[in-house]
RNA sequence: GCCGCGGUAGUCUAGCCCGGUUCUAGGAUGGGGGCCUGUCGAGCCCUUGACCCGGGUUCAAAUCCCGGCCGCGGCGCCA
């Protein structure tokens, strides 16, 4: 047993009480008589307190910062102490000394660039900051889950090795598959819909790829995407499933993450429901009136992005009804005009976190569909055939945990968030 | 991929524009040693260590010019 109680559990009341703490050296302190190490757990920091006369004086001598040690020793509760509580030890075990100096510093006193930080990256995550990210990011996960598991959604798992792309438009990564050409999925799309075909209600968190030549804060060559699926429902539905789910995100997160939130120095937005709903063609509308020379059917990028959060004056939005050319050949037109589909994007500033749109399921809509878009509808037999056996109208969405995390943590930078960034310039560490 | 900006002790930086003189480069933090029996990013003393790579201009290059490599930001591509 390496420890008795973590360092959060020892309160006062513990006074007198022998416990065993173990964790990293955080901080050490020299009085010449009495030293003081600042010993950080996954709970936090705690203080212990060596002795001149202490049986571990010895060895405290040989410590260094990030140095894992093992503390037994007496609690004692003294209000000078952080937290009202130490640890007075009697001895000290040196599990796993860390070399000197450090190549960053994990104390907080020193800032380091993201360069460097990216290049030590495992002593870079054991800073505080980067912890309450960590802690965030699971919290958010977990209202997640537990939002659809009470929606009653089941969580599957969809192939990341496949045979052609799902969407065109994205960049693949290729790997040699048994002497035959396969690629790391862009997106677990088709399948996800197959398995709304099976079981109604499914997502999945899981990673994707793609092999974009982008170059920006935020975008990840692979990045961990959060999908959905629902049968019996359409865009509209998925739509007020996305609101419940963030709401209960931020609330969980608000509620349990307080004392991480307070470290990153942070709120999160609310999210007031109704969540906005802008048109596409509102939206190229204002952008117009700013003087953009933007037609029907055009993307709306970063800049204009930008430039509706300003006139908007509203961080979180849906933008909804896109144009069918700029979607995919899953995405359902809308019945009263087929130039518009049943679709939205939700917008965190200038960010898209979600995509999302009621799907085609009939056989020769998607047919008709793929051929609109230069497609084979031969490539896409391993998708068409199941819609030849009863396949339920559906909806869905697909969300960024990295840009999720910007929204909640105040991070101007997925790779700052991601623990190892794979993007355009990294592939390790 | 295009454009812009940047690269100085282990880490973060001052100096660069107006080449030296004040630079055989200053500070902070860290490393090593010492003092300090209640520190709280401890304090004090001693010590330690650097101009990304190549070429050019010049009496002289951290500083100016060219190329390379790496990083950041904007755009493109794009979730």
């Amino acid at each position: 047993m390496y420890r008795s109680h973590f360092i959060a559990d020892v309160t006062p009341e513990y006074d007198g009480k022998e416990v065993i703490w173990a964790g990293w050296v955080h901080l050490l302190r020299d009085l010449g008589g009495k030293k003081f190490i600042i010993l950080r757990d996954k709970t936090g920091l705690g203080q212990v307190v060596v002795d001149k006369n202490s049986s571990a004086f010895g060895i405290s001598q040989e410590l260094t910062q990030e140095s894992v040690i093992q503390v037994r020793g007496i609690v004692k509760a003294d209000k000078r102490a952080p937290r009202g509580i130490e640890l007075h030890a009697e001895e000290i075990t040196l599990l796993s000394k860390a070399k000197a100096p450090l190549p960053l510093d994990v104390s907080g006193k020193v800032k380091a660039d993201i360069d460097t930080r990216l290049r030590e990256r495992v002593l870079d995550l054991r800073r505080q900051e980067m912890q309450a990210v960590i802690k965030i990011q699971s919290l958010a996960l977990k209202a997640f889950r537990e939002t659809l598991y009470k929606e009653g959604f089941i969580e599957i798992f969809t192939p990341k090795i496949i045979a052609s792309a799902t969407e065109g438009g994205a960049q693949l990564f290729p790997v040699i598959y048994f002497g035959k050409e396969a690629f790391l999925a862009q997106s677990p799309q088709l399948y996800k819909e197959l398995m709304a075909g099976v079981v109604e209600r499914v997502f999945e968190v899981a990673p994707a790829w793609r092999a974009e030549e982008s170059d920006t804060p935020f975008h990840l060559a692979e990045f961990i995407s959060m999908d959905v699926e629902m049968a019996f429902a359409d865009y509209n539905d998925v739509m007020q499933l996305l609101e419940k789910i963030l709401h209960n995100i931020v609330k969980t997160i608000k509620e349990e993450g307080k004392e991480e939130l307070k470290i990153l120095n942070y709120e999160p937005p609310e999210v007031k429901i109704p969540i906005k709903r802008l048109k596409y063609t509102e939206a190229i509308e204002i952008l117009r009136s700013k003087g953009y020379n933007i037609k029907f059917g055009d993307d709306i990028g970063t800049p204009e992005l930008r430039i509706l959060n300003e006139e908007l004056k509203e961080d979180l939005y849906f933008i909804v009804d896109w144009p069918s050319d700029a979607r995919p050949f899953y995405t359902k037109s809308k019945s009263e005009n087929p130039e518009l589909s049943e679709s939205f994007d939700l917008i965190y500033k200038f960010l898209e976190i979600v995509s999302g749109s009621t799907r085609n399921h009939k056989r020769e809509v998607l047919e008709e569909a793929l051929k609109k878009k230069g497609l084979k509808p031969e490539s896409f037999e391993f998708f068409l055939k199941w819609f030849d056996y009863g396949m339920p109208p559906h909806a869905g969405f697909g969300m960024g945990l990295a840009r999720l995390m910007v929204m909640l943590t105040g991070i101007q930078s997925v790779k700052e968030i991601v623990p190892f960034p794979r993007d355009k310039k990294r592939l390790t560490p």
